[in-house]
RNA sequence: GCGUGCAUAGCUCAGUGGUUAGAGCGCUCCGUUCACAUCGGAGAGGUCCCUGGUUCGAUUCCAGGUGCGCGCACCA
C-alpha cells in the first residue's frame, strides 16, 4: 500500500487481513510486551478478560461474533486508556456436545458406535474432530479481529487444565464437598448418560391423567377389597414401582389409612403398599393421594428417603420396563402405559381420565425424554456447610496441593449455596443489567445438588480409583447402606501399587468452565498472571448461559480461590433471525459471521451487532443492517480520502492556526469524547457506537467537511493550513474514539497519516 | 403459581421528564466533470399500546389493564 494514496475503494478483506497481522506482529496484544514497549506503564492497573470458551463443536455462529464484539471493544478501550489489558483466548471441549456431534458423524458415515470403536480409539477420533473444529475456530476469531492474546491460548482439556480439575476435584473431595450418592437422577435414555437438572429443557405436552385404583387388596382381613384409596398420576406404567401412597397428613379423607399397610394387586403382579402421610402432598391435585414410586421420580424418592421406603426400580437405562406379564415386560414405556391402561380398563379401575397439558424433561443436547433412575453418582454437595480452615478433610494423610481458601473471612461453616448467594448480595460481584441478579438469586434458592458425574468418555476423567469392585458393580449399586468412602481413592495423580481401576466416567463439563477464570492462569500453580489478572474485571457472556456458566465459576471460584472470580458480568442477549427466532444451523436460519466478514467487513459485522442492541436484550439481525455499516465504514475511507487529498497544505511546523469556528469543532468534539468515554464505561456501548456514527456521518462529514471544503479551495494559503489541520486533527481523534468499535478501517485510516504509530496502541 | 422483559416510523430496533423523538432497511422526487452512486440533496411516514396517577410539563416515572416473550418452580 502507497501510504499516501488511497484506493478510491476500500477493499475490506483485504485491508483486514493485512492489519490483524500487523497487530499480532507488534506483539500488544500481550501486555507484558506493552509494558516493555512502554505502551503501558509496568505497574499500570490490570485490566483482565477471560474469553468465554467456544466449544469445540464446530464453527462460530452470530452469537460468538456479538460476544467477540464487545468484548473487543471494551478490551481495546482500556489498552488505549493505558491499562495492563489482557483477554485471554481459549476453547473448552464440552464434553456431551462435542462426543454426541462426533458419534452422530461416526454412525452415519461408518455404521458404528463408540463400542464398536472401543474407548481409545473414539476419544482419538473426538480429539481429532475437537483440533480441527480449534482451528476452524481460532481462524475466525482472528478474523474478527478479537485482540487477544494468543500467547496464552488455553483449552479446557490441556493438561494445565486437566491438572486444575483433579485438584480441585481432590479439594472438594477431601473437605466433604464432594461426595458419591445413590440418587434418582436424570437419565438420558437417548445420551446413555446422566445430565444436570441445568440440561433439562422443558416441553410442554397435552397428555392423559388417569385415576384408577391399584386392584384387590390380596392379603390380611380386607382380603379381595378394592383398595382403600384412588391415586391420579400420567405415568401409569411406572406404578408397578410404588412402594407408598402419599396423603397430606390433614386430610380428613385419608388420615384413617395412615401407617397401615396393604399387600394388594396390580395389573398382573403384587406391590406392598404403605399409606404415608407427608407435607409434600397437594390435597387438591387428583385425588390428593399420591403413588409413590422412589426409583422413577426425584420428588418420590425424596418422600421415599423421608419414610425409608425401598427404592423399586421398574424401568432400565433403555427406557424399557423390567417387569410386568407379557404385553409390559421388555417395553418402552410409551407401550407400556397403552398395556398397563388396557389392563386397567379391563379390570374396570379406572375412575377418571382427563386431558392435561404438563411440562415433559427432555435432554437438552439430545433432545431425550428424561428418564429418573436411582443410580450412584457424583455430587457437588451445595447444602451441606463446611469450614474452610478449621474443617475436617478426611484425607489429611494426603496433602494438600491447594489449600481451599473459602470465601468468608470468618472460619464460619457456610453452604455452597451460601457463598455462591453472597457473592452478589454483597456487590462483590456486579451483574449487569441488574435484573438478572434476581433470575440469579432465584436459581439459587432452587439449587439442589449437582451431579457431575457423565457416563460419556471425552472429558476429565473422574480422578477416584476403586479396588477389588468390578466396574459392573459401581454401575449397578443401590444398596444405601454400603459405605462408599473408604474404597476409594481421590487424588491429582493415579494410586501406587496393582489392583486399581479408575472411575470410568467424566466429568460434566461445566466442571471444568467453573476454573476457567484462575485455571486459565495456570492454578493450583501460584503465577504472577494470577496475582495480576485474577479477579477478572469483567465477565462478558450472554444470558443464556448465567446459570450454567456463571453460577458455577462463583462457586468453584469462593470455594477455591477465597474469592469472587471476577468484579462485574455483563450480559448480551441473543442474536435472533429478523423473525426473533434463536438462531440455528437446523434451522438454517443463521447468518455466517464469517460470510458477512468478507461480504461487508468484520467491521460493519461487529458495529452491527453492537448498535441498536440495549444490554441484555435480544438482537434481531439481518443482513440489511451489516450492509448499513459496511457504507459507513466506505463513507470514512472516503472522509479520510479527501483530507489526504488536501495534505499538500499540511503545515510545516504542525501547528495548528485555529479559528473561532474551529474552536467550536474541537469544543463538540471534547464533548463528544467525554460522552463516548462515559458510555464504555457504563457498558454502553451502543449508545456510544451510535453517537460515533452520528458525528462522524452527519457533523463531521456532512457539516465540518462541508464548511471546509470551500476554505480549501477558495482560502488564503493560512487558511487552507488551519483548515486542513482542523481536519486532520478531527479525524484523527474520531479515529481513536472509534477505533474500539472499528478497529480495522480506523487502523488502516489510521496508517495512511501515521505510519509509524499503530493506533491500537495510542493513547486514548 | 413466583419472577422478569418488551410494546416507539411500513419492517427491525435505539433513545428521552422539556423546543423539531432517532438509526438501518424500505418508499417518493432530484442529482454523477464534486472525497464518496457502497453516494449526495430534498421529502413522505409517529395517538411513542390503553387507562389512571405524580408533575408546571409524561412517550419517558408510578399503578392498573391488554398483548407478546422469557426464566424458575409445580407438573401425582
Amino acid at each position: 500500500m502507497d501510504e499516501n494514496e488511497f484506493e478510491p475503494r476500500y477493499d475490506h478483506v483485504k485491508s483486514e487481513e493485512k492489519i490483524y497481522k500487523l497487530w499480532e506482529e507488534s506483539g500488544y496484544f500481550n501486555p507484558d510486551i506493552c509494558a516493555e514497549n512502554g505502551v503501558t506503564a509496568a505497574d499500570a492497573e490490570p485490566f483482565s478478560i477471560i474469553l468465554p470458551p467456544p466449544n469445540v463443536t464446530g464453527e462460530l455462529h452470530m452469537g460468538h461474533a456479538a460476544m467477540l464484539a464487545v468484548e473487543d471493544v471494551m478490551v481495546r478501550y482500556h489498552r488505549m486508556n493505558g491499562k495492563r489489558t489482557l483477554w485471554v483466548p481459549g476453547t473448552d471441549h464440552a464434553a456431551i456436545a462435542t462426543q454426541s456431534k462426533v458419534e452422530k458423524k461416526i454412525l452415519k458415515e461408518e455404521k458404528k458406535n463408540r463400542h464398536d470403536l472401543g474407548r481409545e480409539e473414539f476419544l482419538s477420533r473426538v480429539n481429532a474432530f475437537a483440533q480441527e473444529s480449534h482451528d476452524t475456530i481460532v481462524r475466525q476469531i482472528k478474523r474478527l479481529g478479537a485482540s487477544l492474546d494468543w500467547s496464552r491460548e488455553a483449552y479446557t482439556l490441556d493438561e494445565t487444565r486437566s491438572r486444575a480439575v483433579r485438584t480441585a476435584f481432590k479439594e472438594m473431595y477431601d473437605r466433604g464437598l464432594i461426595e458419591r450418592n445413590f440418587r434418582v437422577v436424570n437419565w438420558d435414555p437417548k445420551g446413555q448418560t446422566v445430565i444436570s437438572d441445568d440440561e433439562i429443557v422443558y416441553e410442554e405436552r397435552k397428555t392423559k391423567l388417569y385415576t384408577f385404583r391399584y386392584g384387590k387388596i390380596l392379603s390380611g382381613p380386607e382380603k379381595d377389597k378394592l383398595f382403600p384409596v384412588a391415586i391420579s398420576t400420567t405415568r401409569p406404567e411406572t406404578k408397578f414401582g410404588d412402594v407408598a401412597v402419599a396423603i397430606h397428613p390433614d386430610d380428613e379423607r385419608y388420615k384413617k389409612f395412615a401407617g397401615k399397610e396393604y399387600d394388594v394387586a396390580f395389573c398382573g403382579a403384587a406391590l406392598h403398599i404403605k399409606i404415608i402421610a407427608d407435607q409434600s402432598v397437594e390435597k387438591d391435585f387428583g385425588t390428593g393421594a399420591l403413588g409413590v414410586t422412589p426409583a422413577h421420580s426425584v420428588i418420590d424418592g425424596e418422600i421415599a428417603r423421608r419414610h425409608g421406603l425401598p427404592f423399586k426400580q421398574i424401568i432400565d437405562e433403555y427406557g424399557k420396563m423390567t417387569v410386568g406379564g407379557e404385553t409390559v415386560y421388555g417395553k418402552k414405556t410409551a407401550e407400556a402405559r397403552e398395556a398397563v391402561v388396557a389392563l386397567l380398563r379391563n379390570a374396570n379401575l379406572i375412575e377418571k381420565e382427563e386431558e392435561i397439558s404438563q411440562n415433559v424433561a427432555t435432554a437438552e443436547r439430545t433432545g431425550g425424554i428424561i428418564e429418573p433412575l436411582p443410580k450412584l453418582q457424583w455430587f457437588i454437595m451445595v447444602n451441606k456447610p463446611f469450614a474452610a480452615k478449621t474443617g475436617k478433610r478426611h484425607s489429611d494423610a494426603v496433602p494438600a496441593k491447594a489449600e481451599i481458601r473459602a470465601f468468608n473471612e470468618k472460619d464460619e461453616e457456610r453452604t455452597l449455596k451460601e457463598l455462591m448467594r453472597d457473592a452478589v448480595e454483597s456487590g462483590k460481584v456486579k451483574i449487569l443489567p441488574g435484573r438478572f441478579e434476581k433470575i440469579y438469586f432465584n436459581w439459587i434458592d432452587n439449587l439442589r445438588d449437582w451431579c457431575v458425574s457423565r457416563q460419556i468418555w471425552f472429558g476429565h476423567r473422574i480422578p477416584a480409583w476403586y479396588k477389588d469392585i468390578d466396574d459392573e458393580s459401581l454401575l449397578t449399586q443401590t444398596d444405601l447402606a454400603k459405605e462408599q468412602p473408604e474404597k476409594f481413592y481421590v487424588d491429582i495423580e493415579p494410586p501406587e501399587g496393582d489392583g486399581w481401576q479408575q472411575d470410568p466416567d467424566t466429568l460434566d463439563t461445566w466442571f471444568s468452565s467453573g476454573l476457567w477464570p484462575f485455571s486459565v492462569f495456570n492454578w493450583p500453580d501460584e503465577t504472577a498472571d494470577l496475582k495480576n489478572y485474577f479477579p477478572n474485571s469483567v465477565l462478558e457472556t450472554g444470558y443464556d448461559i448465567l446459570f450454567f456458566w456463571i453460577a458455577r465459576m462463583i462457586l468453584m471460584s469462593t470455594c477455591l480461590m477465597g474469592e469472587v472470580p471476577f468484579h462485574k458480568v455483563y450480559l448480551h442477549g441473543l442474536v435472533r433471525d429478523a423473525k426473533g427466532r434463536k438462531m440455528s444451523k437446523s434451522k438454517g436460519n443463521g447468518i455466517d459471521p464469517l460470510e458477512m466478514a468478507d461480504k461487508y467487513g468484520a467491521d460493519a459485522t461487529r458495529l452491527s451487532l453492537i448498535i441498536g442492541a440495549a444490554p441484555g436484550n435480544d438482537i434481531k439481525l439481518s443482513e440489511d443492517r451489516i450492509r448499513g455499516y459496511r457504507n459507513f465504514s466506505t463513507k470514512i475511507w472516503n472522509i479520510a480520502r479527501f483530507i489526504m487529498q488536501n495534505s499538500e497544505w499540511r503545515a510545516e511546523n504542525g501547528e495548528m492556526k485555529k479559528n473561532e469556528r474551529h474552536e467550536i469543532y474541537l469544543k463538540e468534539f471534547e464533548a463528544l469524547k467525554s460522552e463516548v468515554t462515559a458510555h464504555i464505561e457504563n457498558f454502553e456501548f451502543h449508545l456510544g457506537a451510535e453517537k460515533m456514527y452520528r458525528y462522524i456521518w452527519h457533523t463531521f462529514a456532512d457539516k465540518i467537511i462541508e464548511t471546509e471544503k470551500e476554505n480549501l479551495k477558495n482560502g488564503t494559503e493560512a487558511e487552507k493550513a488551519a483548515s486542513y489541520a482542523i481536519l486532520e486533527s478531527l479525524l484523527l481523534g474520531s479515529m481513536k474514539l472509534l477505533h474500539p468499535f472499528m478497529p480495522f478501517v480506523t487502523e488502516a485510516v489510521w496508517r495512511k497519516f501515521r505510519p509509524e504509530k499503530i493506533l491500537m496502541a495510542e493513547k486514548w
